[in-house]
RNA sequence: GCGAUCGUAGCUCAGUUGGUUAGAGCGCCGGUUUGUGGUACCGGAGGUCGCGGGUUCGAACCCCGUCGAUCGCCCCA
C-alpha cells in the first residue's frame, strides 16, 4: 500500500471541540468588531517579499529567519504572510484607501512563520486583526484597546491584563536605544550569551530577558521616560486617561518592547496574570493579543507619512482560554427501524431541518443498534419510525411534551407534502 | 538553530530483570433480548511494536542512526 503523506510540521487539523472553540473566537470577534464599526477586509495570503522585509525590518527574526519565501514561475520572490499589518498597509497605499481615512478595518485568517512548533505556537497559525489607518490621535489607540478589552470579556477570558508602554516617537526611540546600547555594552561580558547577541541585533529585548545575569542590570538601565519628548509624553498621557475613562484596566510595563521595527508610541500586550489559570493553559507562551502604533510604516513602503494603530491576537491561543465549547447535540434524531420506511424518514428529516431544527438520521448499521446510537448521541428528542404488521408507517417520539407535539405536527406535514 | 522527553490497534494506554501466539478500555462490525426499550450481554475484525542498522540463541524492551511528535530556549500571536 502506498504511504500516506504526513501533514506539514507545525500545521494543525483542527476538529471537534477545538474547532468549535476556534469558531467561537472568530464569531465573537466578528460580532464585536461590528459594534465598533470596523469594516471587514479580506487580504491576500501572500505578497511580494519586499512588502514584509521593508515594513517589518530586515534584521527582525520574523524577516531574517521565519518567512516562507519562494520564487514564483515568473522569478518573483513572494512570501506567505507572517502578519497582517504590512499587507494591509500595502493595500491602503495601492488602493487609495486614504480617501476613507480614518479607516477602521478588521480581518482574520492564517499566517505563516517558520518556527519550531510548541504549545500555542504553530507554523501555520491564525489571527484576528484590527487596524485603524490614518488616525494619529490618541483616541484611536483608546478605541482600539477598548475593543480588544471588550472582546476578551465577550470571550469570557479572565486573568489577563493589558500591559502598556510607550516607545515615544522615532527620535525618542532611537535615543533610548542608543543609551541602552551604551549602558549594556559597558557590562557586556557579564551578560548572558543571548543578550550579548541581542546587544547588536535587538538591544531593547535585553530588558525582558528571563536570565538572572541580565536582570541584575535591568533595574538601573536607562528608562524610556527620560527620553520622551513633551509631545510623546502628552500622547501617552492622553491614551492612559482615555483608557481609564473607558473603563479599561491596564498596567504600565516599562520594559515592554515589541519585536518589529515599525512600532512607535503606544505598544501593548494582553498577558495572563502570573499563576492564573490562563497562564497555565498557555504553556510558555504569554502574549495572547499584541500590537501598537506604527506611524513610520507607510513611509517604509514608499507612501506618505500615515499614522496608524493596530493589534492582532492568536486565535489558537484565545481558543485555549475560552473553555470547552463542545459540539451541540442534535435537536432531533430520527431512527429508522425499518428500512422499508426510508422515504418517509427522508421526508421527515427534511421537514424538520427546514423548520429550523438540527436533525440527524440514524439509518445505517444493524437496525437494533440505531436506537442505541441515538440515545448515546445525547439528543433529547428521538423519533423512531417502524412498520407495524399492516406495513403502514408508525412512529414513536421520546422527548418532552412540547417536542412530541412539534414532531407530530412536522410528521403530518411531511406526509402531506413530501417535497416540502 | 539549541535542549529534554516520547513513538505499541482508529483513539487512550498496559506490557515485569530481554524469553512461547503482544494485551485492556473506548470506538467499529456482527449477534442476543419477542421488546415503548436500551446507553445491557456475547462475539469478531483490526498491530511490519515509527523506520533502518547493531548486540544476542532470542529484542516492543539494550545500543547507534534516522524520521516524527510533545514540551522548553530563542522569538513571537
Amino acid at each position: 500500500m502506498a504511504k500516506t503523506p504526513q501533514a506539514i510540521r507545525g500545521t494543525q487539523d483542527i476538529f471537534g471541540a477545538d474547532a468549535e472553540a476556534f469558531a467561537f473566537v472568530v464569531e465573537t470577534f466578528e460580532r464585536v468588531r461590528r459594534l465598533y464599526r470596523f469594516r471587514r477586509v479580506v487580504m491576500p495570503v501572500f505578497e511580494k517579499t519586499e512588502v514584509f522585509s521593508r515594513a517589518i525590518g530586515e534584521t527582525t527574526d520574523v524577516v531574517s529567519k521565519e518567512m516562507y519565501s519562494f520564487d514564483d514561475r515568473g522569478g518573483e520572490s513572494l512570501t506567505l504572510r507572517p502578519e497582517f499589518t504590512a499587507g494591509i498597509a500595502r493595500a491602503f497605499l495601492s488602493n487609495g484607501w486614504q480617501q476613507h481615512a480614518p479607516l477602521k478595518v478588521a480581518t482574520h485568517g492564517p499566517l505563516f512563520r517558520y518556527e519550531r512548533p510548541q504549545k500555542g505556537r504553530y507554523r501555520q497559525f491564525h489571527q484576528i486583526d484590527a487596524e485603524i489607518l490614518g488616525a494619529g490621535e490618541p483616541q484611536a489607540d483608546v478605541e482600539l484597546l477598548a475593543m480588544a478589552d471588550h472582546l476578551l470579556k465577550e470571550l469570557g477570558i479572565t486573568g489577563v491584563t493589558l500591559h502598556l508602554n510607550t516607545l515615544g516617537d522615532g527620535d525618542s526611540r532611537e535615543a533610548w536605544r542608543a543609551a541602552l546600547v551604551d549602558y549594556f555594552r559597558a557590562v557586556k561580558d557579564e551578560l548572558s550569551e543571548d543578550s550579548q547577541e541581542r546587544l547588536e541585533k535587538n538591544p531593547l529585548r535585553i530588558l525582558d530577558s528571563k536570565d538572572r545575569r541580565d536582570q541584575r542590570f535591568v533595574a538601573d538601565a536607562p528608562k524610556i521616560d527620560d527620553f520622551l519628548t513633551d509631545e510623546a509624553k502628552a500622547f501617552f498621557g492622553a491614551v492612559t486617561s482615555g483608557l481609564d475613562a473607558a473603563g479599561v484596566k491596564w498596567t504600565r510595563a516599562e520594559s515592554l518592547v515589541r519585536g518589529l521595527d515599525y512600532y512607535r508610541h503606544t505598544a501593548f500586550e494582553f498577558i495572563p496574570d502570573e499563576g492564573s489559570e490562563a497562564a497555565g493553559k498557555l504553556g510558555s507562551q504569554s502574549t495572547i493579543l499584541g500590537g501598537g502604533r506604527y506611524d513610520g510604516l507607510m513611509q517604509s513602503l514608499g507612501g506618505a507619512a500615515t499614522p496608524a494603530v493596530g493589534w492582532a491576537a492568536g486565535i489558537e491561543r484565545l481558543a485555549m482560554l475560552v473553555g470547552d465549547k463542545g459540539e451541540p447535540d442534535a435537536d432531533v434524531i430520527v431512527v429508522l427501524e425499518d428500512d422499508a420506511q426510508m422515504a418517509s424518514a427522508q421526508a421527515l428529516i427534511s421537514t424538520i431541518r427546514k423548520a429550523g431544527h438540527s436533525a440527524e438520521l440514524m439509518a445505517t448499521g444493524s437496525p437494533r443498534k440505531r436506537f442505541d446510537k441515538a440515545v448515546k448521541s445525547g439528543a433529547e428528542t428521538i423519533v423512531s419510525l417502524f412498520s407495524p404488521d399492516d406495513g403502514c408507517l408508525a412512529s414513536r417520539v421520546r422527548g418532552s411534551d412540547e417536542w412530541q407535539a412539534r414532531i407530530e405536527e412536522l410528521l403530518a406535514r411531511s406526509r402531506t407534502s413530501p417535497r416540502a
